[in-house]
DNA sequence: TCTACTTGCTTCGAGTTCGAAGCAGAGCTA
DNA sequence: TAGCTCTGCTTCGAACTCGAAGCAAGTAGA
C-alpha cells in the first residue's frame, strides 16, 4: 500500500513561509533606514541598543555574541568597527583579565538618538500598520513562548556545540 | 513643559523583538541542518524549492531575485554555484534573449527529497512545538496580511528603487 | 604547585552579500 | 530604420559572516 505523499500541514507551512518572508523584508527595510540615517548595520545597531539598555552601558563580548551574532569572531570584527568609529569603548574586564567589556560612549548614545525615530517609524509602518493593538499583543503572545523554547532547546552554534562536547 | 520621553508601545516592542529573535534563531538552525544534510545554504534551498514548486520546474532569474535575494548579482552568484553542482540548468529564455531561465534538474529534485524530511523536522521542533494547531493558524493569520502589506508598500531594494526612478 | 583542561577573545581564510558599473538584447518614437 | 531608453544579467570590489586555529588567562586535580 503506497504511503500517502506525506503532505505537511498547510497551515504550518503558511505560517512558516510568512514568518520567513516578513522577517526578511523587515530586516532589509531596517538595514536601509539605519544605513541612510547613521551608517549603521542592523547588527551594530543591535549591539549599541543592548549596551544602552544595560544599566552600566556595558556588556562582556561573549554575552553580546550569544545574543546577536552567531560567532565570537563576528563580534570581534563588529566591536573593532564600533570602537574605531568611537561609538563604543573596549576594555579588559576588571575581574577577568581575558574578558573584554564593551561600553557605549556618549557618541554612541547620540547616534542611537539620531537613528531611533526613523527606526521606529520603519518598524511601525512595515510591521504594525496592518496590525491592531490586540493583534500586536497576540503576535507577542505567540512568539515569545517560541523564542523561549528556541533559546532553551538547541545548541546555538557549531562553536557552542563543540565547546559543549 | 518637558516632552514625555516618547516611550514606544511595550507590546509592539515585545512582538518586534520576539519576531527578530525567533526568525534569527530559526534561520540559523535551518542553515545548520541544510548544510549537514546536503551541503545547502538556506538561500540555495529556497531557490530549489521555488523551482520545484513551479509547474515547469523553472523561473527567470529576476523573479527569483526579487523573491529570495535582494540583489541580482547575488542571484547570479548562487545560480552559478547551483549550476556547477548540477542541481540547476541555466539557459537563455526562448522569448527574450537577454533573460536567463533556471530549471531544476533531477539531481536537484533528488537533493531536495533527501533534505526535506530533516528540514521539516527542524522547523517542526523549533517553531511549532510550542504552538497548537490553533496557534499556528493564528500566527499565519497575523503574518500573512503583514507580508502582503510589506510586498505592496516599499521599494524592495536600492537597486529596485533606482530602477524605478 | 605543576600540569591539564577550560574559557574568552583574536586572527585568518573561505564563502556570501550587496551596489555600482558595464554590456547586450528589446522596445519605442520619429 | 536610426537613435534613445529600458531591461536582464554579469563582473567587480568592498564589506560582513562563519569556523578553525591559536594564544593567554583562569581553574581544578594530583
Amino acid at each position: 500500500m503506497p504511503e500517502p505523499p506525506h503532505s505537511v500541514d498547510p497551515v504550518q507551512l503558511g505560517a512558516y513561509f510568512a514568518l520567513v518572508e516578513v522577517s526578511d523584508l523587515l530586516r532589509y527595510a531596517i538595514e536601509q533606514q539605519l544605513r541612510e540615517a547613521g551608517g549603521l548595520t542592523f547588527v551594530r545597531f543591535q549591539i549599541l541598543m543592548r549596551l544602552r539598555l544595560s544599566p552600566t552601558g556595558s556588556h562582556r563580548m561573549t554575552d553580546l555574541a550569544d545574543a546577536i551574532v552567531h560567532s565570537r569572531s563576528g563580534l570581534t570584527y563588529q566591536a573593532g568597527l564600533l570602537e574605531k568609529a568611537g561609538l563604543v569603548a573596549r576594555a579588559p574586564s576588571v575581574d577577568d583579565e581575558r574578558s573584554v567589556t564593551l561600553t557605549i560612549t556618549e557618541a554612541g548614545r547620540a547616534l542611537l538618538a539620531t537613528v531611533l525615530p526613523g527606526h521606529e517609524e520603519v518598524v511601525g509602518q512595515m510591521l504594525f500598520e496592518p496590525l491592531s493593538r490586540a493583534d500586536a499583543q497576540r503576535l507577542a503572545d505567540l512568539l515569545e513562548p517560541v523564542r523561549d523554547h528556541m533559546r532553551a532547546a538547541p545548541p546555538r552554534s557549531a562553536e557552542a556545540r563543540r565547546r559543549r562536547t
